[in-house]
DNA sequence: CAAACATATATGATTTTCCATATATTATGC
DNA sequence: GCATAATATATGGAAAATCATATATGTTTG
């Protein structure tokens, strides 16, 4: 993967979102994904697939569920650019992260 | 500067090209990074006013040359980015490096 | 059937590129 | 010194390409 196409995956807010939620917490299904995001089902859905299309992102299902974590084959200095980005912009990760964790029905009707 | 302007800014061959070559070298003229890129000289002075409007880079000009290097004003955290970019990325910058290095022109026309 | 997720299409918005030209600085000839 | 030329860089405007979003519909699972 070049780093340009890397980077053109990491410059829009759905897909940064995605990435450093999933870096930061490891996995998440779509629906909470969505939660966290604050966006439409078919925008997330959309913007994870092209991720995982691009190689950054893996999937699978578990019962009516999707999940997506972080692909195994991503190069180490990729993994250290999310660690970075992260560390250095929590509050741009907090409000999503708020979401995540307050959100019932995530707890209830999403969980794992 | 939001993390996503940061990585639209990256995301584009010409650009990432002259952010890894500044962050390496320290600081180029226009004319060294045409070379170096092998782009169009409008083309390259384009995204370079880009980078510099929006903060990445900031420019001087001594004599006929402008030279572009790092903001200063660059947050930690994408330096780092930066950083472990060049480092994973050897083969990306390599090419424009030997551009760059073997240029005559750039040697005795363009040098400081 | 309902919930979770994916995809197709159309459309609007943004970006990128090219060509031509403008500006700024330096070098040259007289 | 002054006019002219050459070099380095920037920019205006238009065409082309890319990207993002909404809406609607399809698929899978329980």
């Amino acid at each position: 993967m070049s780093p340009v196409s890397f980077y053109k995956c990491l410059a829009d807010d759905t897909r940064l979102h995605c990435m450093l939620l999933l870096q930061q917490l490891g996995e998440l299904c779509v629906c909470e994904l969505v939660t966290a995001t604050g966006e439409s089902q078919p925008k997330v859905s959309r913007h994870l697939a092209q991720l995982r299309e691009c190689g950054l992102l893996q999937s699978h299902r578990r019962g009516k569920w999707v999940y997506y974590r972080l692909s195994t084959a991503l190069p180490d200095w990729s993994i250290a650019v999310l660690k970075a980005t992260a560390e250095g912009n929590e509050v741009y990760l907090s409000e999503a992260m708020g979401r995540l964790k307050q959100s019932p029905s995530v707890e209830i009707v999403c969980c794992r």
